[in-house]
DNA sequence: CAATTTTCATTTGTCAGACATTTAAAAGTC
DNA sequence: GACTTTTAAATGTCTGACAAATGAAAATTG
């Protein structure tokens, strides 16, 4: 674990990179306690506050933790799902939002990776998971609801759907795709008439979940998808049309 | 954005939130420059180390970048692809890694990832991205290869197959997918006939995109799958027969 | 002797002040 | 007017210090 003092500015960051590197190649592991900040700053042969720097970045990332008071310091973390999820998100989010991404293309990867689940969730569906998606489409049907709680609850459905799976990595991954989008799915209106007609397409993929048909939930969200599409297609001509 | 300053503790962690949750909620725009270390110091009513600290940790998020000299700084930075497939196929990496995410479960995601791709590969497929896995293919005949070289063959074959998809959100979400799982794809110690076998499905994948049969490129992509858990599971039980 | 309390060394979290380095705008020069 | 020099502002780093937390060891007490 090695920095290079030639370049004198950008030393935490290097230092940053030769412990993260160390952590990746698995020579630092879960719950190792890495030598205390006055150590390191030894080793490296930098300031304290350099050091700081470099473990405050790695801790960004959740990979390490810190704990104050003797035979403290900072630890290897396991990076646990939750985590892992909540990077997931927060890297999409911001991808979409700062890339001027087209809604059809976020729609489309979306989708395609969502009929990469709905076979396996319609083999293995547990009650539970059906149970969250029936509620769902349920709350979908109030009439009070504003648009961004019933595209909370589209999430909501589309996760229990992920979820059912039962694989965890799926889960993770499609947690970006999925949450990552609300904010684009939030610009859109939902009039009475398209909130009925999607609750009509969450119904029939529930029931094809429930009857393990994984091609029929396959299709229920291809035409999903072509109807997000038509409806977001609508909203922006209007909203255009309004602008001009 | 304000802080809690009631815990004196944590300071740079919070002041970290608040910062970043400005950036996601659109408050601070891309290339917007943020105040000076000092200012910021004086906003928040904590030391210049402390705002270091904080932004250190947004840096290493790609949140923001800083430039030093006159009318340098902290800029938001625009969260590009190759920025978010760095952090994804770290994420994805550590997440496989330390959290012993059996073999069949990582590879069950990933091909089921991969096939959402295959049909819109088909469909879309460009001379590049062809040409960019018949290549691979005539590498991973090579008889010198060693066992790294040949999975570091598969994955590029794998991301011409889905950045061929045309979709960057699909690409960007992939990558720590397909990437993050070479670890335990080096795992594998891969015979003559196994290399062989492979190749052969990669040459059937291959075929089918070219000819645009995305249902084809689906069947080959289980194929593999089949092959690859069934490879896995043969090497693990050789190694606990050596082991025993 | 056992249980409890106190002390204490260690480590992180924060602060203040300082200097070095970089950088682009402003001033000066030909 | 084009080029060079100066200068101010900002980040990057260092030193030294103190506060707060924390677990272990020592001291105290029943």
């Amino acid at each position: 674990m090695k920095i290079d003092p030639s370049n004198p500015a950008d030393l935490s960051a290097q230092i940053a990179k030769a412990i993260r590197d160390a952590i990746v190649a698995g020579d630092l592991i879960v719950d190792e306690r890495l030598p205390s900040e006055a150590e390191l700053a030894d080793q490296f042969e930098v300031s304290r506050p350099t050091v700081r720097e470099a473990l405050k970045r790695l801790a960004a990332q959740s990979l390490i933790r810190t704990q104050r008071g003797a035979f403290g310091g900072a630890f290897i973390n396991r990076l646990s799902y939750p985590d892992a999820y909540g990077q997931q998100i927060t890297t999409a989010t911001l991808l979409l939002s700062m890339n001027d991404v087209r809604f059809d293309t976020a729609c489309e990867a979306r989708y395609a990776l969502e009929r990469a689940c709905a076979p396996l969730s319609a083999q293995r569906r547990s009650a539970d998971h059906l149970a969250t998606m029936r509620a769902e489409i349920f709350r979908q049907q109030q009439p009070g609801l504003t648009d961004e709680a019933f595209c909370a609850s589209d999430v909501a459905f589309h996760r229990a759907l992920v979820d059912g799976a039962g694989n965890p990595v799926l889960s993770y991954q499609l947690a970006g795709a999925v949450e990552g989008m609300q904010p684009l799915m939030n610009m859109i209106t939902f009039t009475a008439r398209s909130r009925e007609e999607i609750v009509g397409l969450h119904t029939a993929i529930a029931d094809a979940i429930e009857a393990q048909d994984g091609e029929a939930a396959r299709d229920g969200l291809t035409r999903l998808e072509r109807y997000t599409i038509h409806l977001a297609r609508s909203v922006m001509e209007e909203r255009a049309k309004r602008g001009a």
